[in-house]
DNA sequence: GCGACAG
DNA sequence: ATCTTGTCGC
């Protein structure tokens, strides 16, 4: 693993990023949502994600892929330690997404590739980043009401969304990952909020990855 | 040199 | 991210 060669890597697939909207969601259409977690202290790395059909916001079919973990966490790095396991989640899905939200950030990252980015462009698959907590760039104060939203700026350039999606909780950060514009990940995210901090494609895909009650209660009700 | 630092 | 109980606030 040498980061002078991944950072160089980063900065020619960062170049390659659509950062417009280049992609056609109908209504209904199939939103997805990835997420990564770690077992037996970071040696098994678990991906899934979740498939939801919009409007409605249902769960309509779930992957999770274990792969052994190939890469620490290095702030900056991130993709390279998560993108294998969700290339394999990704194929064992039964049907491919219209859009794919990504827990992390999209181009709002130092060399503009973070995972959300990273995997949108490995797939060509539209994607949103939504991280929960900032990497680089500034912000002005986020109102306290839902929807209130600043811009992350670093270097001069907008880069993502800070949005308080519900009251008395950290902003999230939105930003475009891959074929989708700023303000169309900001439009996107706030159709797929149902009362929550996350959005449900993010808030599912961390159920599912981390086996929380909600999707262990979903899976007992189910066939 | 010092502080910051997605998951 | 993960390891974990109680606890504060709506």
């Amino acid at each position: 693993m040498d980061l002078a060669v991944l950072r160089q890597q980063q900065i020619e697939l960062a170049s390659q990023v659509c950062r417009e909207d280049r992609f056609d969601v109908e209504s209904p259409a199939l939103i997805a949502g990835a997420d990564v977690g770690f077992e037996q202290g970071g040696d098994v790395t678990r991906a899934a994600i979740v498939l939801l059909k919009y409007p409605s916001l249902e769960l309509v079919e779930y992957q999770v892929a274990r792969i052994a973990t190939t890469m620490p966490y290095i702030p900056g790095f991130l993709s390279f330690r998560e993108y294998p396991a969700l290339l394999a989640a990704w194929e064992m899905l039964s049907q491919k997404p219209d859009l794919l939200f990504v827990d992390g950030h999209g181009i709002s990252h130092p060399r503009r590739l973070g995972v959300a980015s990273h995997f949108g462009l490995l797939v060509d698959v539209p994607t949103i980043g939504v991280a929960k907590k900032r990497l680089c760039g500034r912000f002005e104060a986020v109102g306290d009401e839902v929807g209130d939203k600043q811009l992350l700026i670093d270097k001069g350039e907008p880069l993502a969304w800070v949005l308080r999606s519900k009251k008395r909780c950290n902003p999230l950060f939105v930003a475009t990952g891959h074929r989708v514009s700023l303000d169309t990940a900001l439009l996107w995210v706030s159709r797929c909020m149902a009362g929550y901090r996350l959005p449900e494609p993010t808030r599912w895909a961390d159920a599912v990855a981390s086996g929380r009650p909600a999707f262990t209660r979903w899976q007992a009700i189910q066939g």
